[in-house]
DNA sequence: ATGAATACCTGAGAGC
DNA sequence: TGCTCTCAGGTATTCA
């Protein structure tokens, strides 16, 4: 569900408000919130009583809570999934519905993980105040300062799959999910299944500039909510599905050009592209 | 190397 | 009302 802006306003929301706090007790309400945690519950909570939040970090879709004092050098890796939430809460605040983990953080504050859906979740990561080695594998997102355009265009016009195939691939790029994806290949009036390999590096480097665009403008609104699923850490909403163009938009005029909006099935999820600005190509790769 | 299928989950909404 | 079906912003693994 969130992106690169959902998560980064998320990520500021906490390097705000629980960067310098240390964590008092941890409260494991459902286990399956933290099964990418090797040493279960208990060693989750144990190991982090006590514990000082340093910085909050983040790389495409995932951050983490660098440690301090007990789990020195350690870090908390989140991932938000489909559905899932950070919050800010005094301890007397209503329950929030789905809330998986608790951490109190002493002056009558708490954070809680809270996720319908349990696609997300938190683990230690051993070491990984720095950058977590489980995400080795994530490649470097747009926003970060050692992206590298020309390195990028190099990388994907060796694949031998579809444009978008290639955009959702963390690997290569990371933080680009299902809405921004469609966004920034309207922008750029480029077909999912254009082949990576012929298109020329400047169309790929004018693509990533829209990508970027978009993700600038999307965290200006605070990120994009559909529903009460994508909040930010007081709970509240972002205001950028105002400020889409095709995601979500079957049927309604493009922008540039007024014809429909069309959504295909594609990768088993929606693509909404203008069929008149993005056109398929003569020799499409899926 | 690539990608299809599957698994991990809950809930909202549509249609009958 | 209650059943079934589809849909949803993601990632990792297995198998071909």
């Amino acid at each position: 569900m969130p992106e690169l802006p959902e998560v980064e306003v998320v990520r500021r929301g906490l390097a705000t408000h629980v960067a310098g706090r240390t964590i008092a007790g941890v409260t494991v309400l459902d286990a399956r919130a933290i099964r990418d945690h090797a040493g279960g519950a208990r060693d989750f909570s144990a190991r982090l009583r006590g514990a000082r939040v340093t910085a909050v970090y983040r790389r495409g879709k995932y951050f983490w809570l660098a440690l301090d004092g007990p789990g020195h050098g350690d870090a908390v890796l989140c991932h938000l999934g489909m559905s899932g939430q950070m919050l800010i809460r005094r301890c007397n605040d209503p329950e929030d519905r789905h809330t998986r983990v608790i951490m109190d953080l002493g002056d009558d504050v708490q954070l809680r993980f809270c996720d319908q859906r349990l696609f997300g979740g938190l683990r230690i990561s051993d070491g990984g105040a720095q950058l977590p080695t489980e995400i080795a594998h994530i490649g470097l997102d747009p926003l970060d300062a050692e992206f590298d355009v020309r390195v990028f265009t190099g990388r994907i016009r060796k694949r031998r799959t579809g444009l978008k195939r290639a955009l959702l691939d963390q690997s290569l790029i990371s933080g680009i999910g299902n809405i921004y994806a469609d966004e920034a290949l309207w922008r750029s009036r480029l077909h999912y299944a254009r082949d990576p390999a012929l298109l020329r590096p400047p169309q790929i480097v004018g693509l990533i500039d829209d990508v970027v665009d978009v993700m600038n403008e999307a965290l200006e609104a605070g990120g994009t909510s559909f529903d009460a699923l994508y909040v930010d850490i007081d709970g509240e909403r972002g205001y950028f599905d105002r400020g889409l163009h095709v995601y979500g938009h079957e049927g309604v005029g493009c922008p540039r050009c007024q014809t429909p909006i069309r959504r295909d099935r594609f990768m088993n999820r929606s693509s909404y592209l203008c069929p008149r600005c993005q056109r398929t190509p003569r020799r499409p790769r899926w």
